[in-house]
Order: structure tokens, then sequence, then C-alpha cells
DNA sequence: GCCGTTGCTTGATAAATGTTAAGCGGGGCG
DNA sequence: CGCCCCGCTTAACATTTATCAAGCAACGGC
């Protein structure tokens, strides 16, 4: 990888705490890859070898059945992506596709095995990073099972918002089109979902949204700590633990990025 | 725990390759206790204190938001849970209730914590395990948004056959009002589902089910490995990997148990 | 045995979501 | 410029799912 680079891979969750010699050691045979918007970096069924490292551009984790597709994460830099077959050395359960030109560093998978065996810490790390992974996609679950669409689209607004600052207004990461598949609706369903939230001040133009009655859109989200991992919990003791592992659960499936 | 117990404690993936010195002090401090049906273990938000075996009985997880609640996977024994919320040290996600009076072992997370970070094996052995719960999550996932409701219980009736032997007779394990809200489904819903599987064959009888034309539901269903763990992927290569965890993905959410 | 309770089913109706089709407007390209 | 393609929206309609209400059968307690 670029000497540029470095940094920002150190300082994933899953190698800020690791010895030199292991960062090393893992990163040494890893190498750069630049490519087009749309293109399918790995396929669901196939054999994973690398962990990705998405630098720099968007990458959708999407899943099929019976010619039926939905979106299950969007990434951004910087995160990493499959770890879980890479530890397990399975198939991949996901496809990965570039949204636009990407900058993708890949790990070797055995580099990553090996090095866990050896060093505890860096398994560890590991470890830390799957548990926020897994928490990420509890939450996601929770959100797709106990909210309607509209529902879901406000809580996506709010944690938008929450992420970027705090403003009135956002800025959509993403096409309607894929947007509307990680809430898990149709395009179509999205426009609507809008237009109702209309009535709650929510005003659309293009990518830009403008939340005008906030308390009226949070009354009826209803954010929750425990699904949307933003926002108030009582005291806010140890918020931390979920927190540490933000930058790869970014940008998470159902709205509700971390 | 009872000495009885030990043998299927250390046949977990999680313990299956770990130094017995390991294994004695993470367990040494567990304790084994007994809990009457219907009897909430641990509260969504709470902070957790102890990795929970399933020895005996059923053990559902579930999630809460706004008067709702759905449930996330029911546990038979052996099997663990919550354990990324002690690799993280974090909160609780979901609550779990015993469905049916339920031994569970109780072991320390402080221990699990210290012993990973001193034993790479068992660091490397529970982000194995993390792995797999993370895969068993998105096969969830992709069942819930890619099927629809009787898709998901013909499914979810043929990973039952495939679990139980491969009779034409299946037995279903839960109460039906617990099935659906695992299906993601009201109970009114399932009885419907039910009998729209009737044309494919699907004689209930209480909890009996007779899966009549096997072929006709297969058909319907379309399971995929990629999504429901079990079934042929094309030549029966490394299934291995999720396989070693079954006893703890066991049952999970979907229907599509491992 | 009778009588509640409980779990399940069924039906009628409403709400949410998907489908199909058409139209609108902006950006790129000839 | 003008045209076409594409992403998005809107509308009408179909399907699915939830809700409300009633009924039925099994079970346990009195």
């Amino acid at each position: 990888m670029r000497p540029t680079d470095t940094p920002k891979v150190r300082a994933l969750p899953m190698f800020a705490s690791v010895s030199d010699e292991t960062f090393n050691r893992v990163t040494g045979t890893a190498y750069l890859q630049r490519f087009p918007a749309n293109t399918t970096l790995l396929l669901e069924g196939d054999p994973v070898d690398f962990l990705y490292v998405v630098l720099d551009g968007q990458v959708e984790l999407q899943g099929t059945w019976k010619d039926k597709e939905t979106t299950l994460a969007i990434l951004r830099p910087v995160s990493t992506f499959i770890l879980a077959a890479i530890v397990l050395d399975a198939d991949a359960l996901m496809s990965a596709r570039t949204l636009e030109r990407s900058e993708i560093l890949m790990i070797s998978g055995d580099a990553i095995r090996a090095a866990m065996a050896e060093d505890a810490r860096f398994a560890v790390a590991v470890a830390r990073e799957l548990s926020g992974c897994y928490r990420g996609l509890v939450r996601t679950i929770k959100n797709q099972k106990l909210r309607g669409g509209v529902e879901r689209l406000a809580n996506y607004l709010l944690t938008l918002r929450a992420k970027t600052g705090g403003g009135d207004l956002v800025q959509l990461p993403h096409e309607k089109r894929v947007l509307a598949a990680l809430l898990g609706m149709t395009p179509e369903n999205l426009s609507r979902a809008f237009a109702t939230l209309g009535g709650y001040g929510v005003e659309v133009n293009g990518a830009g949204v403008r939340l005008g009655k906030l308390r009226d859109l949070e009354r009826l989200a209803r954010p929750d700590p425990l699904i949307d991992n933003h926002a108030p919990r009582g005291l806010n003791l140890s918020a931390e633990a979920d927190a540490e592992i933000w930058s790869t659960e970014y940008q998470r499936a159902g709205g509700r990025a971390p």
C-alpha cells in the first residue's frame, strides 16, 4: 500500500492496538487496487481470500435470492468488510460491488489468520471488531422487523443528521434507489415515505433534505439507543464499546449506521 | 457446574480446541442455575456480566421497540448467548427469557476477557464463534428481506426436516405464537401461511407437520445454501466452516437454523 | 362434569407494501 | 440546441400483511 494510506489503516480499531510487528506482517503483502464504479469485487458463494479495506469510494454489500436482491450495508472510508468469512475461511454470504470509483486495500486472509494464531492482542482486536459487526446486525434486524418503512426512513434521517454534525440540512450519501434497497423497500415506496414525512417537516430537494420540525420527526421516529446507536441513553455512561468500531460499522444496513 | 456438564461445555466450539488450563480458569468460577419457565434472564439495555450457556430447556432472545416485540432467536441445548456483549463489555441489545424450565450455566465475563487476552488459541476460538454468529445473522436478514411470509415458513419447515433426520414428519419445537414471532409475522398470519402450504402437501396436526409433496414444497421454498445453511452446494466442499459453530447457531432466527 | 383460561384458527376489514405504467426533468451527447 | 437516457416521482391497481373480532377445541381446576 502507499505510505500515505498506512496511518488510515493503522487507525482502524482492528489494528489500532496491535504491535508494529504484527501490523507490518499482516499488511506487508497487502496491495492497493483501484476499481471503477459498478464493479463486482466479490460474488456471494465465492471463496474469500482477502480482507477488503475501503480507502476511498463506496462499496455496497448485497444479497440475492430468486432474482430479488437487497442491500445489506453500504461502506464508506475507512471500513473493512467480510472479516467473518476470512476468520472462518468460508465462502462469502454476500456480494460486494463498488458504487463509485473506489480504492480498496486487499489484505491476505492467510496472513490474518496466521497473525491471530500467534498474537493474542490481534486476535482480541479481531474478536472485538466482529462483536461490533454482530451488534450492528442485531440492530439492523430489530430495525427491519419492528419498524415500518416510514419509521425506518425517519430514523435513517435522524441518524444521518447525528453523524454529520447535527444541522437541519442533511445530504443523502447515496442514490435514492440504493437507499431504498438499504431500507428494505422499493424506490416507489421510498418516494411515498418521503412524501409522508412532509407532514413532519421533511423537505426533499434532490439529495438535500431539510429536517424542519425536528421535534415532530423525533416523535414519529422514536430513535432508540438499542437500535440506532446514536442519541442519548439515560446517563451517557459507556457508550464507548460500540463507538470503538464505528469506523467499520459505518453506514450499516437499515439506515441506523452506528 | 456439575461434573456431568463439563463434557457438554467442553465440546462447545468455543472451548473444544482450548487448553485445559484456560478452560478450567474460565469455567472455574462459573455456576449453574435453574430457572422456571417464562423467566427473564436479561433485559435489553442492561449491562452484561455473564456469558450464558443453555444446558437444558429453551431460551428466547427478543428485541423490543415501542411496545412491539420480536423474537431474534430461540436457543436450545447446548448453546451460548450474548458473547458479543461480553467481548465488548457492553449493554445487551436483546432480552433473554426462558420458554421452559431451563438449566443455565453462567460464566464470568471478566474471566472470558482475561483469558482471551492471555491465550491466543482461546481468542481465536471466540473470534471463530463470533464469525459464525455474524454469518447466522446475515442469513437471517437475507431471509427476512428477500422472502415473503409463506416462503419463510416453507424454508423453516425444510430446515427443520433437515435437522431432525429427514423424515416426512417434523415436530414443531415451539408454540406457534413463538414461531410466528421468530418468522416475523403475526400468529394469525402464520395460520394462514400454513393453510397456503396445504396446497403444497403440508398437513398440520397440532405440533406435528407432515410434508407430503416434498418436491412441490422445495420448488416453492427454493432453499439456498447462502441463506439456509443446509441442503447441497454444488460439490460439497468445505461446508465445514459454518458447521463448526452449529451448536451455538442452533435454532437461529428466521427458521433457517444452520 | 362444568367452566374458565389459553392457544389456535377463521373471517371481515383496514393498512402497508409491491407492481405496473406513465410522465417529468436534468445531464450528457450528438 | 435538441434529443435521449436515466433517476425519480406519481398514480392506479394488486398483493401481502396487520388488526379486530369471533369461534373452537384442549386443558386444568373446582
